[in-house]
DNA sequence: CTGTTAGCGCATTCAG
DNA sequence: CTGAATGCGCTAACAG
């Protein structure tokens, strides 16, 4: 059961050329049903696995795929790493994981997409929320070195692309807030470098003018993504006078608005009573602050899902279990049932694909509706 | 910059043989240092990066390493990989990622160590709190692959062990809870088949027995480390008959911790006025909590850290930048400050070693202390 | 100290 | 449809 053997042990006990075996393994068509069958089975009986090294060597093409991880600490990486390990494990690819040391600067950010490069190790790249390391992932589009990107980034991708529709998660959860009666909302949106801040705030912009309301600059101060700026920004608009005070706060993470909860409980502001609070990305605490948060769902799973489906279809990879079992087509799964609500750019086009998946309000106690439910949000905001 | 070349340019562009860049590269000694020079100076212009594959396949070695990751769930594991990919960064070694899936049965944590062993991609692997997966470590002892474990087994490990001393981390923590005046102190404790829950648990007892105090077997509730769990226990201690209730709960990790500060809340009682709690790990959000959670810290970047230098200096990795830069001999730079509180146990003998990294006591608002601190763990409790 | 030779395990020609 | 031959890029023996 421990990889003892070689291809050539196989092509022994089969009676056939190590040749035949390796086409074999490799799925390719001309070979004998019956002598397929009989290498299939010893392949299974011994336990056999290909060494990735050599095939890699060999073949010219790996079977390691990179991720690029930033931060380890946001908190939904967690969700979209199971979503592509639970593909990979379905595939004879495995994982190299690159990550980016937090502390170190720019030229470590550069030098890691060197690595990539120079070392060759990986056939393609996922790169996760990469923030201000997206600049740099075009020198990987120019290098035609198999790339796809999952949201977050500072500037629009030169690569494939798949992330969740901001615009119409915001745009929804803000017209909940109108519909709640609140005329007057702030929003705290995230780096405004970063596109996914831009678009939750695009959406923000979109809900208000589509109900007539007025777009106050007072009601807008950016914050980090953190807790701490949460706060910061939350005690800003809290100290406004109270005919500008805003009544309701739509912040641009999950994160940013436990610091608004926080900022709120220190000046004896209840949420919701006093303040309307909603979120962004439905992290898993969400639902246990209190009063639990009312917030936008990310369906992070499903980005890395469909992110490894793309970049392994990309690599023109057959998804098979591991060796010995039957060949099965692949299929992008999760795109396939294609749900309401999920927009796809550039399919065809000369431009990189982009896929946006819908996201859904979760309505819990922050917004201060009745009861809980959730709202699949289904259509783009009206234009 | 970009991988184009092969060991045989730089051979070429430097007037030897590629064995001897070889040679240079891999630190060998008998190079002369003018060549030598002159082959560093050479591979540095060019960018040259040696392929990972080429040479794991052709010197036996691989230079990647597996990581054993369970769930992503756990809020500690960023930590614990920041502490290993830092240390990878400065070596030319990549991690291979393993992740097992939660949803998956039992079938599928053997698969996992199979494919580690079959597919011989890497040359070592830390397995981080394996859990229930650990039992199927001992194969990986059994067929001599390099394996380290970071904390949390179900049995006594095999292989090379580094952990934090959870017995005296919870000694130290109830003691503390004692000279503030309790009295009847619960404990949740994790899942008792893991041994670090037994170990706390232990903890818990000697500073009870230390202090004259009953162990009374009510007072203790198992949870599952979860908060769900710890809300749970947490009810069936507060629902205790008031001469037999806690004053004060231990709870065997922080998010069980985060489930008993929900219980309490839900019936109305203030913590710490009317219950004192402490936790276990320190993980980010448990400052972040109402109130601030006093806890054992657990060092979890050092425990990546430590560990992954015990599993490279195993695999007799010199320790150097990546190609071109001196050679620096290796440091288990994480053990070599012998903090106080460090224990390292078989260090020399047949045993597999195992090393106790130092807890310490982070003192907050929920255990009712006047004021925050943090108390170093230094001494092992007196048996 | 250095060059030459021979593989590592596999994929891919090219002839059959 | 199949086998033999060649080489992926590098390391490790072996001679100089």
């Amino acid at each position: 059961m421990s990889g003892k053997h070689t291809i050539d042990d196989i092509a022994r006990l089969a009676g056939v050329s190590k040749a035949t075996v390796s086409r074999v393994l490799n799925h390719k068509p001309d070979v004998d049903p019956n002598t397929r069958q009989r290498i299939l089975r010893i392949v299974e009986e011994q336990g056999f696995v290909p060494s990735i090294t050599a095939s890699g060597l060999a073949g010219g093409r790996s079977r390691l795929i990179g991720v690029l991880v930033p931060s380890f600490t946001w908190p939904f990486i967690p969700d979209v790493m199971r979503g592509i390990a639970e593909v990979i494990g379905q595939t004879q690819y495995e994982l190299v994981l690159y990550s980016i040391n937090d502390r170190l600067r720019e030229n470590n950010r550069t030098s890691v997409i060197d690595r990539i490069l120079a070392t060759k190790l990986t056939a393609g790249l996922l790169a996760i929320f990469p923030g201000m390391t997206s600049p740099h992932l075009g020198r990987l589009f120019q290098h035609d070195f198999p790339t796809v990107v999952i949201d977050d980034q500072a500037l629009p991708p030169d690569t494939p692309w798949v992330g969740a529709n901001n615009i119409t998660g915001a745009y929804t959860a803000v017209s909940h807030l109108i519909k709640l009666g609140h005329r007057r909302i702030a929003h705290i949106p995230g780096p405004l470098k970063l596109l996914c801040s831009r678009e939750r705030y695009q959406g923000y912009c979109q809900a208000l003018e589509e109900h007539g309301l007025p777009l106050d600059p007072d009601l807008l101060i950016e914050g980090d993504f953190q807790p701490k700026g949460g706060r910061l920004s939350a005690n800003k608009l809290l100290n406004l006078p109270a005919e500008k005070r805003p009544t309701a706060i739509f912040a641009g993470n999950d994160q940013m608005a436990y610091g608004v909860l926080a900022a709120a409980e220190e000046r004896g502001m209840r949420v919701p009573g006093d303040l309307a609070l909603v979120g962004f990305d439905d992290i898993s605490t969400s639902i246990h602050v209190r009063p639990a948060l009312t917030t936008v769902r990310q369906p992070f799973y499903k980005m890395g899902q469909c992110a490894i489906e793309m970049l392994l279809s990309a690599l023109d990879a057959p998804r098979y279990p591991i060796a010995g079992k039957p060949f099965t087509p692949f299929l992008p799964a999760s795109l396939a049932n294609h749900e309401d609500g999920l927009e796809i750019k550039n399919a065809n086009g000369p431009e990189p694909i982009r896929v946006y998946l819908p996201t859904s309000l979760v309505v819990r106690a922050s917004c201060g509706s009745p009861y809980p439910f959730t709202v699949p949000i289904t259509a783009t905001p009206p234009k």
